[in-house]
DNA sequence: CTGAAAGCGCTTACAG
DNA sequence: CTGAAAGCGCTTACAG
């Protein structure tokens, strides 16, 4: 290589110390049928030795393609940095599925006071990867039209009242608030609040309309002051505990979409002596790292992250074109339901 | 546009469409001077109406420079999903400080069974991003080496011995130990513990280090049983205050390095009923999200994330080439001090 | 002030 | 089976 470096920039390098032409080298390292078996020996080998890695603006701005999909998420509002582990969770199981199909995955991370419409438009249209996972769907969500209208293809994890040609793969947080009602009327209760986070966000406000949904349905009192908004910090946990023991008509449970208002709503009865279960019963979000340790065990839902990072993985290859080979039928629009544990958090209502 | 696309997907097409030539185009949208100030605003305008983004491929290609920075951080571990709050209000202060040069963020988290210093190697050698911040440094890192070989630009956070050309800032976590260790001494402790983490990460075992040499240095007894390893789960905390109250001779204080082993070790000296403060002194790392709640105050050292965030941005550009306008003197190896607070976990030694 | 042209590092029809 | 050449979308000396 020039100047004593080991590490050759380009293929026309590469092919000069291998005495071939670049496109013997390029047919070579791609594995195409057509070149001689001990030609691709060589130059695998040498390429290897000197750890030549082809350019990625070259190969991107040739083919059209970047073999990388980009996940975009929030990072600057509390609810988000509380869903920080989860995130990370959800990419490991990303990456596990992208990696059999040798494509990166590179993270986008929006932040405060960015406006993320523009941002993703900028990404898309740069066409800096070949797909987008989208994560923290709103009802009404302007980076899903950027992302469309520039033709790219994108998978959103939540749904969206925004119209465009992408598959969606949505938790059955619907089906939780229901199912949690259910039960907890089946034990008695009548007086059962529920407990949510940001409403911009669309599962929130589905789960929330699903909670409302049931409760009407069941004759169940549907009153603003059973359902606490929360920007999902302990402390409102803590503070929401609290503020049903002073109310003059309180709750008997609640269902909480947040894992950390469970935590913070165990440590509130704590301190003001009462028990989880008898005199308030809890259903909430099961997650080994943040309501793992709770005690009594905390009745409720969990999901397989790591899976699910896989389905949407596996979603936005089966829409990007000249990965077909790995198409199983595109099954868009998937409802991932959710897996109940009982624990000992959810007591009938005690009269 | 060609079939009625509204979007110009080159300069090309863009340039026809105003009927100047691809070059005048470029230079307007540049902002070069010797561009007629009329034909600049009109190019300007059409840009934007129509929603010319340059393509990211041809313009890096041609530049050899891509506009981004690359965040690389693991995503498997134990440790590092306890530290996933921690690095996305980081990747906030990155983000900020960059957005002042035009420079996008992109975050790569290796994960389980990857071997990240190919990964590292191929980040780096296919030229996506131009330099990289690298979190979670290990005392020898072959990241670092593959990054450099690459001559790619790096600043690493948190040192390592694995030589090479780049600046790194370490936040002075020796200096809480030590700090921490005179503290407790001074109220009267000699049995004073320790807790740390995942011993593969540099600044892990900087910080035992300096435990060891202060407990040396003031002939305070420096026993194994004393060191606690966790892998920050809040279990591990938990089970330490036990084990603590079981020990023949026990320690009167600790100091912990993660925040996590603070909470569990509150949490466990509450179910066996002893308080913190009079039968166990902690001194911890303090940060809102995990130990804003404890009860009492936890005394110890807290970070302002968003400004290490930004520091780090900085550090990198200004061995970035290309950005020499905006170099104040490369303050390379910074060493970031940790802030006190008093709290009220950290009584005398009660004798 | 603007246009025509070269070239960044690749891949891939097209010849041979 | 391999080489020579075109072209992906940009930027930038070089002319005019």
């Amino acid at each position: 290589m020039p100047n004593g470096r080991l590490t050759p920039r380009s293929l026309e390098e590469l092919a000069s110390h291998l005495g071939l032409s670049v496109g013997t080298v390029s047919r070579a390292l791609n594995n195409r049928p057509e070149v001689r078996e001990e030609t691709r020996d060589r130059v695998a080998a040498a390429a290897k030795k000197l750890g030549y890695v082809p350019n990625h603006a070259g190969r991107s701005l040739r083919q059209g393609t970047t073999q990388a999909i980009g996940f975009i998420v929030n990072s600057d509002t509390v609810i988000s940095r509380n869903a920080a582990v989860f995130y990370f969770e959800l990419v490991n199981g990303i990456k596990a599925e992208l990696a059999n199909h040798k494509l990166d995955l590179v993270m986008f991370t929006g932040s405060a006071g960015e406006d993320m419409a523009q941002y993703a438009h900028r990404l898309a249209t740069r066409r800096i990867v070949d797909g987008f996972i989208l994560a923290e769907t709103q009802p009404f969500d302007e980076r899903i039209a950027a992302i469309c209208s520039a033709d790219m293809p994108l998978v959103s994890f939540g749904q969206s009242n925004t119209p465009g040609d992408y598959p969606w793969l949505d938790v059955d947080f619907p089906g939780m608030a229901r199912d949690s009602v259910r039960r907890l009327h089946r034990l008695g209760h009548s007086n059962i609040a529920v407990s949510v986070g940001d409403m911009d966000l669309n599962y929130v406000v589905n789960f929330l309309e699903a909670y409302k949904e049931e409760m009407t349905h069941l004759a169940l009192p549907l009153r603003e002051d059973f359902i606490f908004k929360t920007n999902g910090t302990l402390q409102e946990g803590v503070d929401i505990a609290k503020r049903i023991f002073m109310m003059p008509e309180r709750p008997t449970a609640i269902v909480n979409l947040l894992d950390t208002t469970s935590v913070g709503i165990y440590r509130g009865l704590e301190e003001i002596g009462k028990a989880v279960g008898e005199d308030l019963a809890i259903i909430g979000r099961v997650n080994d790292a943040a309501t793992g340790m709770l005690n009594p065990v905390l009745t409720g839902y969990d999901l397989d992250v790591h899976a699910i990072g896989k389905e949407l993985a596996r979603l936005l290859i089966s829409i990007i074109p000249g990965y077909s080979y790995a198409v199983r039928k595109p099954q868009a629009n998937t409802v991932w339901h959710m897996h109940f544990t009982k624990g000992e958090s959810d007591a009938a209502f005690a009269g």
